[in-house]
DNA sequence: TTATTATTAGAGTATATACTCTAGGGAGTC
DNA sequence: GACTCCCTAGAGTATATACTCTAATAATAA
């Protein structure tokens, strides 16, 4: 692999494990046995770095968000979108927890984030809309469907943050992809008075799949108390 | 007024304008024009103002929050633990902001927020179970009533992280109490489908009070280029 | 082979940041 | 006056951080 891949690769790691404001450039510079100088021959300044993640990031997102279909919407394909949904957010983690301030140095990336919301924001009225014409949802007025769309992105987007800040018991560290997917039965919660009878109980049963259980969070501490008496 | 008190009021100021991770303890010595040694005789350490700060926040939201009263909930109340919620929010914004970089460097300030979620879920919830009560919104099953409330704090929580990064066109700075306030309007949305027929009207003109328009940003960047011609 | 270009090492630097230390001023008390 | 206690100034420090510079090495083209 190329060492500016290497370094993409890294960088990402280390912000997802520590956060982007305890990872500086001689932190992954040391982590990948190169120098620093080496670093900064691939790339210009941090801010490079983190730029370049987000444009993986939000081509990702794009990717799984695509609406295309002229089929109708089915469940499955519901259920994909929030599952691919939270696997990018828990892949690109560190980059809602320090946004505001990668938004703050870099305006670029401010530009192109802004743009990212709004196509995806786009994308969720989309998909509701897809839902009401399969029937799966009643049909809504198209301001309510704004807002309920903008509910959505910011249940999505603030749901790691709460499990980091009120949930987790020791550091953060041990959060698991499972228990961020848990997400997805707040998402659905916010579907539910909207759901057609028809199709009431299925998506019942699917958001029971994601019920937040106390087990996830035990199995990790369990782990880690087995991890450290070794 | 005290200089420990003049030091937190400057530091809450300098926070919420240019964020936490911004902010230096000689800025706040020097916005004071006092000394970096006197600042250090009054706290021990830059997470000790933190903290400091932050249970005064608590003490305000836990008062805003208090669900004492024995008679029947009304719509203002509703709309006033609406309103003081945002006023809260809006008075210690840069709490949100960095919060999770300030939780990790802090293990009483991690403790005493996931109590504090707590506390504010439960009186989310409680005020849902008065809200019913009162007959203004369809009672529901316990589970259901608690999902929706974490999802009523995860709207609130994030709600100006959003405007921040996607709404605001120049600088995150000129974002106004007002443009924060429309938070609400996505918080009643979440509400609607529960409301009752003989309550329905009326909330639903309560919410056309916060219906985002592009009035105030506009005013506000107008404003700016007023500023900005002199 | 030679010339050129791409990559890398690693020492080094300017700046910032959180925090310390010593000396002393001012106000009240004996 | 002398003593004490609270408060303050301000120079200073250890460490970290983003980034630079030069020289050398590997890869490639002529």
């Amino acid at each position: 692999m190329k060492t500016r891949d290497k370094i993409l690769l890294s960088s990402l790691e280390l912000f997802n494990e520590r956060g982007e404001r305890n990872v500086t450039t001689n932190h992954i510079a040391a982590h990948l046995a190169i120098s620093p100088g080496n670093l900064y021959y691939h790339f210009r300044n941090k801010s490079d770095i983190i730029y370049e993640i987000f444009l993986e990031y939000e081509k990702l997102v794009d990717f799984y968000l695509d609406v295309p279909e002229d089929r109708p919407m089915t469940l499955a394909d519901m259920t994909f979108y929030l599952e691919s949904v939270f696997d990018g957010l828990w892949s690109y983690r560190f980059f809602h927890r320090d946004l505001e301030y990668l938004l703050d140095s870099d305006q670029r990336l401010r530009r192109d984030y802004r743009e990212f919301t709004r196509r995806c924001l786009t994308s969720i009225n989309c998909i509701f809309a897809k839902l009401a014409e399969a029937g799966i949802i009643e049909a809504q007025p198209e301001a309510l469907r704004a807002a309920m769309s903008l509910n959505v992105w910011l249940v999505v987007t603030n749901w790691m943050a709460y499990l980091k800040t009120a949930h987790a018991e020791e550091t953060y560290a041990n959060l698991t992809l499972n228990e961020l997917k848990q997400g997805i039965y707040q998402v659905l919660t916010l579907e539910l008075p909207y759901l057609t009878p028809a199709y009431r109980d299925q998506v019942l049963a699917l958001r029971e799949q994601y019920r937040p259980t106390l087990s996830d969070h035990e199995e990790a501490a369990s782990e880690l108390r087995r991890v450290a008496s070794h």
